[in-house]
Formats: structure tokens, C-alpha cells, sequence
DNA sequence: TTGAAAGCGCTAACAG
DNA sequence: CTGTTAGCGCTTTCAA
């Protein structure tokens, strides 16, 4: 494999000419570069990335932290990918299984100049903690985030979007409004039922705890509290999901009930995913706008690393998409 | 940032012992060993593994390139990254979206020495090329691959595994089977075409071309092909599908021209990936062992990283799950 | 058992 | 415009 040194000898000229010439330094005179050129063709040259990057301080890579790689990621990945690509940097996605002590670990990367920085999507980590990485690495949180730690961070408006689907089974008529949240603490968890809560106050709606079930993003966890809400003497007829897998599990079990949807209770998700459109009926959701989400994460990134240091916070729009499962 | 130097001044010893400290080289008194790992800790020292990288000319790589970031890949990356890490390994996931440009710029990063080797799961560049690419560097297969270009390659055994789904419609007395398929040209595909013909013909069924159609792995592909099926004179009362996005369209569009499933027609997916269950009805589909497959690509490549020439072929064990959409 | 010193391949002052 | 040179932080002979 050929290093710089033999592109020089081959060219006649200093290593140094040759790395102008890769860097494009424009104080090299048409005939030296085109007679590097020339050798760099010639030996099928390709520079050692991991030399560069020792001697500048650098390693080009983001270290992209998620729960899992499922359909939600798959769109804010790919943002991540065009962008950080563009700017020269490679994303090495993880799965972290929202393990603590795995995200630690990955988060030594940092300190091992293997990456430069961390977007992060699982806010597993302790606040302080994150904060404190930040002081000396750039950390940027999408789509979740701590309030007032001092990191840059992109979203939706959460409270805003659940306010309005709530908002939406009010005006077509609901007034048993429920809703199939999560035990986590992720801020997007308290905002929507915040949200929830919210809407049905300004409509003069009560706030029936018995209406907000709290379990997992799965399938299996929507299947199960729909179950429980669909079987209450006085059930709801119009239910709000934490996120698309929950709907789905819940349009599962009101079909098990033998209740029909939306005829007998309307159901709508959250994020959008792909299986959206793939349910019977077609899901109603909160869209996510996931690879700009994940864009606007590099953007962050980029920005932090280039000098800047007062944290930014960015909520894009959401969209509120209905289908079939909704009425 | 403290760098080796530094800790051998803080232990009074040389950098070289603080190396050997370092990789444990067995060479090292206790005493100074304590020394060394005292100073570590006081300065809070991570080695800079970019350097360490350099110099033992590796990059503890490894490109993983697949053609989106879909759930079927989900479960495949999993494996690839607990097996990966385990072995000191940082897969850099990238999707590809079948473009051969954007593959070939991503298998320079091996000669930029960014990476160590690649997993590949998009057969978009030319046999000849990927063949070259493995004189080079490990290149390692998974889920499709070429035949005889001498590269190691796991994935399932695509043939027996639609030959017994195929054979389970006939089993269970349809004489009618159609099959929406793709028109791309894996390996998988022709080989699962081929079994459900020769599946067909093994039971005394006759092939009927217009049971046959090709289309993309999407959703909307599934629903536009089904729709001209079951608008046949006489269409099939089963349908095989080449993946579970496909047989999910595939159910809308008889939902859709008022037909049952599986009471009018039966549908069956591939892959069992997240939305198998999720559907409605739940789907019956040719289950793949997606962690392991990952898994198993990260042990081929480490054979092959540790000298192994001669290329290895790997067929892991499917799954037939009948759920509810066939009878 | 330990240290000195030579690189790994590249970039960036600094001189000329 | 170009070359010389000194590293980036680490590992690894080679001697001692």
C-alpha cells in the first residue's frame, strides 16, 4: 500500500507538496500538481485517513447513540447519514438497549479519539453526566432531551402536537378520551400526557386516571392496556397511543373484542412510522419529521464543534396525519 | 487530554512501560505495574486509539453496508454489534439504497484504512468487483451473495425455505398459489421463485405465469400486485410473498376488494420481521434468524481477518410461523 | 525488567 | 512556490 513517500519520490517533489495537493492548498504550481497528480494516479494512491486524523486532532466519526434500531430510527438515521457524510464525518450508529453501562462504555469512545462528539437519543445517561461530557466533547440530544443541562437539542413540540390530536377526538365528537402512555421518564412522555391532561381540561373534559394506562412502546404492552381500557364498564371511545406499535396492539385487541375500529373506538398513534399505513385500518398518527430531525442533529453537531458553546434548542413541526382508524 | 508521555512522567518509567502496561505485557514488575496504573488513574488516561491504530496499522473497523435501514435489518444489526464489540470491533452501519456510486465511495474507506473490512448485504456492485475488493480486504456476504466469486457468504437456504411454504399451501388444499415476487435479481429471489415453481410442479400443479408477478419489497408494491391477482378470472386462493412488507399490501388490497383473509385467500410473508404480529390478521410468514445471521457474518470476517483465505458458505436454519392469515 | 529510539503516515510551521 | 523538519500518540525492536 503506498504512503505519501512514494507518491513524492514518484513525483520528484516533497511530501509536503503532495499533501498540499490533497488538501488542495492553492500555493502549488500547475505543473507540480498536475505531476502529483500524475503519481498519486500511478500508485493508486490513497491517503491514510487514520494518519490525518492523529495529526489533526481528529477522528471524522459522530457516535450515534439509540434505544434500538427499529422502523422509528430507521428515518432519523438516514438524515443523520446524508448530513454528516456531506460534512465529511462517518455516523457509527449503536444500539444501546437503553443500558446505562453500555452507554458509558460507548461514551469512552470519546476519550479514546475514536469519535468527536455524540448524538444522542436515549437519555439514559443522568443528566449531570451528559452535562459534564459536554464541558469537553460535543453532545448533542435528539428527539429527547434534558430541560436546562446546558445541551444543544432538536425535537417536535410534543405538548403542542398531543394537544392537538387530543384536540381532534374532541371535535369529532369524543368525551371519553384515553390515552396508552409509557412508565419512562422521557420528557416527549411527560409533555404528551401533560398535553392529554390539558386538553381535556379546556374542554371541559375530565380526568379520569382509570383513562391513562402507562406500559412500554410495544405491541404487546398497546395490546394489553387497550384490553384493560376496552373491558372498563364506561370505555373510552377514542384512544391516544404513546407511539405506533402500541396502536397497532390496541386496533389488535379491540378487533379480538370484537369491537370495530373506528366505529366503536377511534385510535391514534404517534411518529408515524412505516407499519402506519400497513394497518388494517390505516393508522391515524402524529407524524415525525425524522430526517430532519436527524439533519438537524449533524447541524447541531457541526455547529458545537466548530466553536460554539451556548446550547441551541430546535422543535420542528409535526403533522397530523388521518387515516382510517380514526373518526 | 493526558497522553501516554505524560502518565510515564507522572510513574517515573518510560512510555514503552507504560505500553506494556497498557496491552499487559507479561514483562512488567508488579511494582511498577502499580506505579503505572496509579498514574493512569490520577490523570484519568484513556489511550488515544487512533494513534494505537496507526501504528499497529488497523482501524477496528468494520463497514457494514446495507440497502435502507428497515426493520428486517433491525435485528440483523443487533447481531452484527454485540458480536462486533465483543471482538474489539466498531461496525460502521451505512445505508447504501442500492446506489453503486455511493457503494463504491464507501469501499474506499478500506484503502483510507477506515476501516478493516465489510459486511455487505446489497449485492448492487458487480461480482468481478467485490470479488477484486476481497483480494484486498475482508469482504464478508450476508443474507444475498454471488455465486463462485470466492467470497464467504451466510444467509438462509432461500430454496427449501419457499419450497416448504409453497408445499404448505398445497398441504393444506390450495391448488391455486400465486406468488408476488421482485423484479430485482438476488440470489434470494430467483432461488425462491425457482422453489415455488419447482414446488408446483412436484405436486402435479401447473405453472401459471400470471400467478407469477414481480414487483419491489414495498408495501405498495404488495397492494398493487394483489389487486391485479384477485381481480384474475380466476384468481389464486394463495399467495406467497417475498416479503412481509409485500404480503402486508397484499392484505390490504383483498381487505380492500372485500375479501377475507384467509377464508378467500391465504397470504403468506418472508422474513418475520416486527409487523408480522402486528398485523391484521396476524401474519404467517418463513422466519429468518436475523440476529444470528449477523452474528455469524461478524465471525466469517474474523476468520478471514486472522488469515483464513479460502472462502467459507454458511446456511442457517429458517422457520416456518403459521399465525393467522393462512388456513 | 526496563529504557532509548525508531517509526506508523500525515500535516503544518518555518525558511527560503 | 517548495522543501525541511518537527511532531500527533502509540508500539516495538534492540540494548542494557
Amino acid at each position: 500500500m503506498p504512503t505519501i513517500i512514494d507518491v513524492a519520490q514518484e513525483a520528484g517533489v516533497s511530501t509536503a507538496t503532495v499533501s498540499r495537493v490533497l488538501n488542495n492548498s492553492r500555493s502549488v504550481s500547475e505543473e507540480t500538481c498536475r505531476r502529483v497528480k500524475a503519481a498519486i494516479a500511478k500508485l493508486d494512491y490513497t491517503p491514510n485517513m487514520g494518519s490525518r486524523n492523529l495529526r489533526r486532532k481528529e477522528s471524522r466519526v459522530i457516535l450515534v447513540m439509540l434505544p434500538d434500531i427499529g422502523t422509528f430510527y430507521g428515518g432519523i438515521l438516514a438524515g443523520i447519514d446524508i448530513r454528516a457524510r456531506q460534512a465529511g464525518y462517518n455516523p457509527l450508529i449503536t444500539a444501546t438497549n437503553r443500558n446505562p453501562v453500555h452507554e458509558r462504555e460507548l461514551t469512552r469512545m470519546l476519550d479514546q479519539r475514536l469519535a468527536d462528539g455524540v448524538i444522542c437519543m436515549t437519555p439514559t445517561l443522568p443528566s449531570r453526566e451528559m452535562a459534564a461530557l459536554n464541558e469537553r466533547f460535543p453532545v448533542i440530544q435528539c428527539c429527547e432531551y434534558y430541560e436546562n443541562a446546558g445541551l444543544s437539542h432538536v425535537s417536535i413540540d410534543n405538548y403542542t402536537a398531543t394537544y392537538q390530536a387530543a384536540s381532534y377526538f374532541v371535535r369529532t365528537g369524543h368525551t371519553r378520551i384515553g390515552m396508552i402512555s409509557s412508565t419512562n421518564a422521557y420528557i416527549s412522555t411527560r409533555l404528551r400526557e401533560k398535553a392529554y391532561r390539558q386538553a381535556l381540561e379546556d374542554n371541559g373534559l375530565p380526568f379520569r386516571p382509570e383513562y391513562l394506562r402507562q406500559g412500554t412502546y410495544s405491541f404487546e404492552s398497546g395490546y394489553e392496556h387497550a384490553q384493560v381500557l376496552l373491558h372498563l364498564d364506561e370505555p373510552p371511545t377514542a384512544i391516544l397511543c404513546i407511539c405506533d406499535s402500541v396502536a397497532a396492539g390496541c386496533i389488535s385487541a379491540a378487533i379480538r373484542a370484537s369491537m370495530r375500529v373506528p366505529e366503536d373506538v377511534s385510535v391514534m398513534g404517534f411518529d408515524n412510522i412505516n407499519i402506519a399505513k400497513m394497518l388494517q385500518p390505516s393508522l391515524s398518527t402524529v407524524a415525525q419529521p425524522l430526517r430532519r430531525l436527524g439533519a438537524t442533529a449533524v447541524e447541531l453537531f457541526l455547529e458545537r464543534i466548530s466553536g460554539r458553546r451556548e446550547p441551541v434548542e430546535i422543535f420542528l413541526p409535526h403533522e397530523l396525519v388521518i387515516r382510517n382508524s380514526t373518526r
